[in-house]
DNA sequence: AATCAATAGTTACGATTGCAACCAATATAG
DNA sequence: CTATATTGGTTGCAATCGTAACTATTGATT
């Protein structure tokens, strides 16, 4: 192993990054193969049906940690398939308040249901006990992230 | 939020990735001004540094969940710069082994310096409670990863 | 009110990515 | 011992991504 103190089996980013990875894209095989759905598509679809309101495309990108400009394509691309209105505030007329149509909460409904299967297939994987002590671990991860602004960008 | 059973703020893949993606850019951006480095170029380099001996290009990928072309990639150009040399199997010339120069060596020891303060920052900012809780859960995750293969990429 | 700064979102463009097709070498089958 | 399948790795190309620059609108300063 390593000669110094640096183990890279321990080392945070790294670990995270591959069960990140690991995790995503065998979810994302799903949604990929029945609905064309790209993952910053899905990403924009979730925060919006999750919320259940409408939300800004920056109040999106901050939500899901991604990058404005992949937020302004995935809304362009929802758009075009009428999943999703875009509506101008009266008063401010830079924002943009994004709703889903009701075909795109018809398409959130079919999403979740897969989501909640994925998600407790992955709960059998981890088992209970491993799964609550992620959930601590990650909303440890959360509670930093609200603390020190990310350095823009995912 | 939401009507029916699923959260999107509970769900695994949702929440690693975000977690990643925050705990990733923020080293990435250091080690990027500092040594212009990718982001897979590190991950070859830390493999490989972290090992202690030659791996394979398939080896490094499967160790760091990345797709075969980004790793060839990330073998060229360190390649290029000196830091890694390939060499033949004798018996089977398909393989390469890929080992660190002593320049890549040295590039390692002062990468894993930063990366190893940065952990300590992290520690720091979540806790040793939470971390070993994290700990515990991202175990799990790889345990399972071991289990299934993933379906390739990264 | 005229200028300057800040913010929401889009876009042009160069860089990075991943799929699929490929080459080369070895293993397996007939 | 040829023919076929498999495996390690690379590459062409189309798609995706992020930076920086831009438009449009509002806020702040004087």
């Amino acid at each position: 192993m390593a000669r110094d103190g640096f183990e890279l089996e321990n080392f945070l980013p790294y670990r995270l990054n591959r069960a990140a990875e690991f995790v995503a894209l065998r979810f994302a095989a799903q949604y990929r193969e029945r609905y064309q759905l790209t993952r910053p598509e899905w990403r924009t679809l979730a925060a919006l049906g999750s919320s259940g309101r409408s939300m800004t495309a920056t109040e999106i990108g901050a939500h899901s940690t991604m990058h404005k400009t992949k937020v302004s394509r995935a809304v362009f691309s929802l758009e075009q398939r009428r999943w999703l209105k875009r509506e101008e505030d009266g008063r401010d007329r830079r924002f943009e308040h994004l709703a889903l149509t009701p075909a795109g909460e018809q398409a959130y409904r079919e999403l979740t249901e897969l989501a909640s299967r994925y998600q407790a297939e992955l709960l059998s994987m981890l088992g209970s006990e491993d799964m609550a002590a992620l959930s601590t671990g990650l909303h440890a991860v959360e509670r930093a992230m609200k603390k020190s602004a990310a350095p823009e960008s995912g």
